[in-house]
DNA sequence: TTAGAATATTTGAATATACTAATATTAGAA
DNA sequence: TTCTAATATTAGTATATTCAAATATTCTAA
């Protein structure tokens, strides 16, 4: 195999965006019970409103959340093309059919 | 949801073992076509002996690799207690059953 | 025992990450 | 407008990662 290295790049870049704690909680709660807004992830995930903002300007970059505003909040849902959701699955041994469909 | 935040430190301490194009390409390789010394994954991957040893230290101490001496040489395959087949194949989309299931 | 092959370890420099604190933006309400 | 809530951005510091180069280890063979 010689050079299929783009492939490992690209999947890697995928992975270091998921592996972090704060990362995997924010999509894993995105996935499963809709913790949408950052204000709502701030409680959950117990970090500043900065730290967690920034955390998801880097899951967005890589393509695995998407933003829409509502008034002065912003949502954010899963935004799957990369297949985040089977890697999530795959990850922490959930089914896929137990994830939010809705939206 | 207070404080599972131990399990997503460790989930994200695997995915970060992971994230590394050359890590990924050692481990789908032990996964797919039994590359298992570090003299064949230097020659696979194109980074030298240093590197690649680096790199498998780092697999290693996060369990998702394990080693056998047999002569001079090493020989290593996956240790998959932390279900890393299930991960890499969903992140590739690959079939389990296409990994090698001998030795 | 010594030589050489295969692998591991150490060191150091360049780069990337993560967090906090401070500031900026954006939108709705008064 | 002006105030405030919600979110984003910037700057700075501390820490972690990565790779190459040099060296050390481990084994086999001579």
């Amino acid at each position: 195999m010689t050079d299929a290295t783009g492939l490992y790049e690209e999947k890697a870049a995928l992975l270091k965006a998921l592996s972090h704690p704060v990362r995997l909680q924010i999509v894993r709660g995105l996935l499963r019970c809709g913790c949408r807004n950052v204000g709502c992830m701030e409680a959950n995930v117990g970090q500043s409103q900065s730290c967690i903002s920034q955390h998801l300007m880097r899951l967005k970059a890589a393509g695995i959340v998407k933003a829409s505003r509502s008034g002065n909040e912003v949502y954010y849902e899963i935004d799957d093309r990369a297949g985040v959701t089977a890697i999530i699955a795959a990850l922490f041994g959930d089914r896929e059919e137990d994830y939010r469909h809705d939206v």
